[in-house]
DNA sequence: GATGAATGAGACTTCATTCAT
DNA sequence: AATGAATGAAGTCTCATTCAT
């Protein structure tokens, strides 16, 4: 997957005449075909003339749609943000801050699990970009990373965040943690579950790594700590 | 028909004079000439001419030195986690778990931030290679990380971690937060404290993002609040 | 310090017109300007850029079309062998072992000596090659070889070769001379008569190199050798 | 042996300080070392740097002996005539033509066995270069090769050869013959004994492929066969 | 005499991009 | 709208040769 790329593809005859398309289809094609190579090769290995290949076009045709290999790239991008943010609705209304914050974890760790090399891209190419800021793609990942933010900022108005804490610490701990967890996994340095490293990262932002109970009342805190593993649980059942 | 011979030109070499070095300082300009060009442009946009130009070299010479381009900048790696093995000293004798934690944190933010495209570099191109782990530089990232590990493993022996918490998870926690700090500092999204970061994520590993008191003083109103969330959560289960 | 960004420029192409061609042709005329070249200065000294020119295209164009330049070469000598084949019937029908015999090497002569630059590159650069054998010029050639080995084995059966003789080794005799004569000619070491070469091996191979007459009945052998070379003659003038 | 080599010799640390050593030493122990490398090699795949190493000294030290790299080779084709020169003797005391030939064949095979890529060296860079002929190398090949024409003229004067044979081509079918084989050797095609290649070649040379006592015995038959191709070829002439 | 660091031309190869058809 | 042949700049890497030390 992330594999280093040399390989020339074989040179296979073009298929047929002409096969036009409208050009909302073409352009879906394209964008297709450029995300699966992306997924297999990352941004520098993929070749025009190979994502051409894939969607069954030649070189020139993807220049009539897009500006240029950046440029498709960019629009790879968002087409898979937009995707997410279509299915984005179902977190809103679970009430409770720790099992919003938990679901939206979840749903980030997984996304970027299945996606990396696009997760990769956004991050290490276009997001250094000086006006990457400018892009729709900003606005769409805002849009996205929002989600997590908005709980956050809910949890502070409701008092349940230590004042001080910078919300964008928070933020970048969790996607930190989700990135260099995936990263390690791509590595093949192990499996890894959804699941645990959801709780874990839930489990630390809310309490921290103290062990339970060392801070309060045994007793109290005890059954807090019950209660806690119960619903998140019981979030899991939920969520299947 | 011609004859069979021409036989290559003999090449003709060398114009300029020659500014001879010690091989050590030559290979130190061109490893700190890659460095400061990878610090401006990353890896795959580095081109050898360039590095060669700014070292005050021709290619040509770079190459008696090092394999190819990838090896020089394994080799830039290397030199700067030398580097920094060489300042470690100092954390080893501070006494207590939060402060130690707390002083590596520190120095890995501060070294991430003063070097981030080598961060990158390590991450994204040498780290997904399949044979990272025989590299020298595996062990020198492992040396250098272990610095949080050691605090870590230290803290949990004593007591003071939640013992069903993973360590890696705990590592790329602060990890992640540190790199998602320093690139959102890099897109000029704001300045950035190397100071407050480290408290804060520190703080945030040790006792997470609840008000203080409150983690050990669930309140019999939380209490009752979280059972009826289970009570509807059952419910719905229920319904399925 | 300095932002992570620059990205490389886009790059910007081509300025001269197009001079649009079907493959076929521009790979007749890029193979053609290479086996021009290679008959000149022999494979090793052949570099692509002035194939390129003579073919009247850009570097670029080659490797469209070729893999890379050894690729290209092996394309060459494949089409030459193909050339050479398709004028090869003409052989079958002579009757005689020693005319079939001699019409074999006159052939193979005069594809040599026209051809030296390409009979050098099989021998030297392909023929060594440790996969030599599984590639089509193989089978090409060994089709081309095998018109001197096919004569071989009839005369064999039919008696007309001493049995202890390798096949091989008349083979070598046959196919050595004829290069050894080539390369004489080509070191300018004097001209050189197809015909008279041919007469020349094929009579030594089938008497050696004893006086006629030595070995047997004066009479009958005197006559025998006129007879010989009455049909030599006729054999000569027949083919024209 | 023959092997195509790309292989990137290993950085070695020079041995030591200064080794200060006579010329004619120093000159030997390089051409040894270019010898060596070329069986190994090849002359196009004999890089300086590898040459030097292996003389234990550097490339400079090279260039104060010899002009050029095909300098260096020249002077390496030239001892190793030399050195066959000089074991020469030998056969000059043995009486009997036939014998005679066979042991220069014998020594010429067993040489070119030994030495493929010398002979390949010869055969291929320096024979076609224009001014070989102007080459001391030259006299000395010729110095070589001589051996064997010395046999066949004196054969010739003894009146054992058939005068209208032309003594190069001669030669050339036992050198031919005797590369042929060596190649096919190389190649792996096969096992290949220095006698009984001798013993082929002399023997074709001598009687050719007619099995024994049929040269000298054409029955009356088989003349009758042959005049009556000759009419039926005067025929076809005729009827054009 | 020896060193070996340095040169620099040039080889092969890749690939984003263009534009005649 | 689509094609795909062609471009050409640029990249990585090699190596014979030189010359200051």
């Amino acid at each position: 997957m992330t594999s280093v790329q040399p390989i020339r593809a074989a040179r296979s005859p073009r298929r047929g005449p002409a096969n036009r398309l409208p050009p909302e289809r073409r352009i879906a094609e394209i964008i297709a075909a450029a995300r699966a190579l992306l997924a297999e090769r990352g941004y520098e290995n993929c070749v025009i003339s190979d994502i051409a290949e894939r969607a069954g076009v030649v070189e020139g045709t993807i220049y009539r749609y897009f500006e240029n290999k950046r440029d498709l790239f960019v629009k790879v991008a968002e087409s898979w943000f937009e995707e997410l943010l279509g299915q984005q609705e179902d977190v809103v209304h679970v009430s409770g801050t720790e099992e919003r914050l938990r679901r939206t974890i979840r749903r980030a760790l997984s996304i970027i699990r299945h996606e990396p090399a696009l997760t990769r891209f956004v991050l290490m190419e276009l997001r250094p970009d000086p006006d990457y800021k400018n892009m729709r793609l900003y606005r769409l990942n805002r849009a996205f990373v929002s989600g997590v933010m908005e709980v956050l900022k809910e949890a502070m108005a409701k008092g349940e965040i230590e004042p001080s804490i910078s919300l964008s610490l928070l933020r970048d701990m969790i996607f930190g943690a989700i990135e260099h967890q995936t990263w390690a996994f791509l590595r093949e340095e192990g499996s890894f579950s959804v699941d645990e490293t959801t709780d874990g990262i839930t489990a630390v932002i809310f309490r921290g790594m103290r062990p339970i109970g060392t801070a309060g009342a045994a007793s109290v805190d005890d059954m807090d700590a019950r209660l806690e593993r119960i619903e998140a649980a019981l979030g899991r059942i939920e969520a299947r």
